[in-house]
RNA sequence: UGGGGUGUAGCCAAGUGGUAAGGCAACGGACUUUGACUCCGUCACUCGUUGGUUCGAAUCCAUCCACCCCAG
């Protein structure tokens, strides 16, 4: 049996009608997370299936494990990924385990990233979705074989077009015409609020490269590295969030052009292949969004690495995720720690 | 109080007689599983006040008000 991760969307429904075709045997399972009313919808879409639907409540886990630590972050001046918190430790993790308690022999979702097993040295390794617009391997960089062998993307090798069709062709009109969701599932209104609300955050100076003050931040959760808008600062010209200060609770602005890295640190690095030299040549994207560029990437000790750049990027920010790539396969990555500034 | 200067949207700022440029900010939208970037759109029936000149003024004149600088 397998059991499909369903959110009550498109993806994860088409995900289960298309393993349903396949003739597999499974079950629809949702996690109460935060504020999310995924679970009725996906009970109605099991129910049209006619398929069994199990609620998982991981409200406590998920607010240690992914709220509190991206709260943490934010306050201290970095941007965090939960997205990426939350696939390892609570989709792929916790709510993993649970399904195979349940019986499950595997446990599916909507991502659009592919699994490719090498059989000779019996691995599993995440390869990009084919879809180059919805790929979603970046918040997935961190799962290894433990858990990629219990896992089935069946949507990793369709574009989000042929997914709407599928699911018009299949009677689920109305999915195909939903909204996506967009924004951090546990947050409704804006970052900032969400993050001062449980935490203490302090107002403060927003300072140019030479120390002048130009005006008065709300805290650093309410910023984020390359931010222009919502600065209320009219030099002039636009300036841009260069920095975020923690100890001094200072926002660092500037031009556009004190934004350009060469290069990075990253720490909590997983790495998916071997690599005894211990110098990698790959792709790398530093923001989910962003344009992969290459880059020689060192590394140090266990878990941290040194990362340069082949061209400047723009706006390499502190918490983000620091993805690597070889073709379609995902080599691995680690959370950036520090920006190397032109 | 004497002399000089300035007063145009939240900020900066064009415009010197013909019916309010532009930038920044803000707001709205598109894009986006990071409220970021980017893109698109909106944003002064009115130019410190009150009068006057004129067919017509933000633009000329007078008045008052406010602020700035110099002098003292």
């Amino acid at each position: 049996m397998i059991g499909v991760l369903m959110s009550g969307g498109v993806d994860s429904s088409v995900a289960a009608r298309m393993l349903i075709e396949q003739g597999h045997d499974i079950t629809g399972i949702t996690m109460i997370n935060w504020l999310s009313d995924a679970a009725e919808k996906a009970a109605l879409v099991c129910k049209s299936m006619g398929i069994e639907h199990q609620v998982i409540d991981l409200r406590a886990e998920f607010e240690a494990r992914v709220i509190d630590r991206f709260c943490g972050a934010y306050v201290r001046g970095m941007t965090p990924n939960p997205c990426i918190e939350c696939n390892q430790y609570i989709k792929f993790g916790i709510l993993l385990e649970k399904a195979l308690q349940l019986g499950c022999q595997k446990v599916a979702s909507g991502h659009y990233a592919r699994i490719y097993h090498e059989r000779e040295n019996h691995t599993y390794r995440l390869m990009q979705g084919v879809d180059q617009n919805k790929d979603q391997s970046y918040f997935l960089y961190r799962l290894g074989t433990e858990q990629l062998e219990k896992l089935v993307f069946p949507l990793g090798e369709l574009t989000k077009t042929r997914v709407k069709e599928y699911a018009r062709n299949h009677g689920m009109d109305k999915l195909a015409d939903s909204e996506e969701s967009q924004e951090i599932c546990f947050i409704k209104g804006h970052y900032g609020e969400f993050v001062s609300s449980r935490t203490d955050m302090q107002p403060g100076p927003f300072v140019d490269s030479t120390g002048k003050e130009l005006g008065r931040h709300r805290g650093l959760g309410w910023y984020t590295v390359g931010q222009r808008k919502g600065l209320g600062i009219a030099a002039g010209r636009p300036v841009y969030v260069t920095r975020l200060d923690y100890e001094a609770n200072k926002v660092y602005v500037g031009d556009e052009n004190e934004l350009m890295s060469i290069g990075l640190e990253a720490e909590d690095t997983v790495l998916h292949v071997d690599c005894q030299d211990m110098v990698i040549e790959a792709l790398g994207k530093i923001r989910y969004a962003a344009k992969p560029v290459r880059m020689m990437v060192k590394l140090l000790d266990g878990k941290k690495m040194s990362v340069s750049f082949d061209e400047p990027i723009r706006a390499v920010t502190p918490g983000q995720a620091i993805v690597l790539y070889d073709g379609d396969f995902i080599i691995g990555g680690g959370v950036i720690s520090r920006a190397f500034r032109k």
